[in-house]
DNA sequence: ACTACGTCCTGCTTGC
DNA sequence: TGCAAGCAGGACGTAG
């Protein structure tokens, strides 16, 4: 599940194989990743054809090539989408969905099973295109404000978890590391955000923003140079997590067996022993 | 403005 | 052995 160090690592990798390439052919094998584009798959192929790539951005889980003409290629990588950097006489990927022809003996290819990920040309929007102006600065910007965040954090009533998954708060932050950064600020995710102190608030904020930057620290190499067989959920991070897929494994702050429980159709993990449960509230369904 | 829930997708795993 | 349910979950639309 890509999050936003593993995005971070795509977008390096696509700055340093394809930036200033220029696209020669646009092949849309599957309509649905272009579903958001108005012009479909021959308008976004049109679109993009004969482009020069000058930059390659992101803000949260969200990344952009920056075009010649003022335009943007905008991408998210959904729960299983990939950017692959690949030779053109590389056998397609299983689930290969758009491939892109360059200048250069590289091909880009956007591959995703399950299709929650697509592709748009956005109009204008090599420097932040519009259809994510809704989405906050994630932690790893150097404008991200934690202060105000936390003071917005602690005027809403939700529980910080659903909180810390609201793109329009605070971007970049999945699954994954909402529960490692509650783990490590020993906060429980149905705690609402009116009842966290301010230190707290601030707390859970910068521990999001250190596992992020250190899972990244971790994910530098995942993105190989010329055969890049690595997927957006590869493990190399597993090893340093706390809470999260360790149900029933001793905390490793004071051993008590994490817990799994449902939240929002997906699960959360945490300490029963480190984050107590807000007194009133939701009660966490166990199992 | 905020809150909460349903939906989209496919493939692997689990259970009867 | 076969088949269906369960599970993974980010972002968005909608209703309240």
């Amino acid at each position: 599940m890509p999050e936003l160090p593993e995005v971070e690592v795509v977008r390096a990798g696509l700055e340093r194989h394809v930036r200033h390439a220029t696209i020669t052919v646009v092949e849309v094998l599957h309509p649905r990743p272009v579903r958001r584009d108005p012009g479909g798959p021959a308008g976004f192929a049109a679109a993009l054809r004969g482009r020069r790539i000058d930059t390659v951005r992101r803000r949260g889980k969200y990344w952009w090539l920056g075009l010649d003409n003022g335009d943007a290629l905008l991408g998210h990588l959904g729960m299983s989408g990939q950017m692959l950097v690949r030779p053109p006489g590389a056998p397609d990927e299983r689930h290969l969905r758009i491939r892109f022809g360059l200048d250069r003996p590289l091909e880009l290819r956007f591959v995703d099973q399950r299709m929650f990920g697509g592709l748009l040309v956005s109009p204008g929007g090599a420097d932040l295109p519009a259809e994510i102006a809704h989405i906050a600065r994630d932690p790893l910007d150097p404008e991200f404000d934690q202060v105000e965040v936390a003071r917005r954090v602690r005027r809403r009533t939700s529980g910080i978890k659903r909180l810390l998954l609201d793109q329009t708060l605070v971007s970049g932050i999945g699954n994954i590391y909402a529960d490692e950064a509650l783990w490590r600020a020993g906060v429980h995710g149905d705690r609402p955000g009116t009842r966290l102190s301010r230190g707290q608030a601030l707390e859970v904020l910068g521990q999001a923003r250190a596992v992020m930057a250190e899972a990244l620290a971790e994910g530098g190499t995942s993105f190989d140079a010329l055969y890049v067989n690595v997927n957006g959920q590869s493990g190399y991070f597993d090893r340093s997590l706390h809470a999260y897929g360790r149900e029933g494994s001793p905390c490793d702050r004071c051993g008590t067996a994490i817990r799994r429980v449902a939240f929002m159709n997906r699960s959360s993990y945490y300490c029963p022993g480190c984050q107590r449960p807000p007194r009133r509230g939701p009660e966490p369904t166990p199992r």
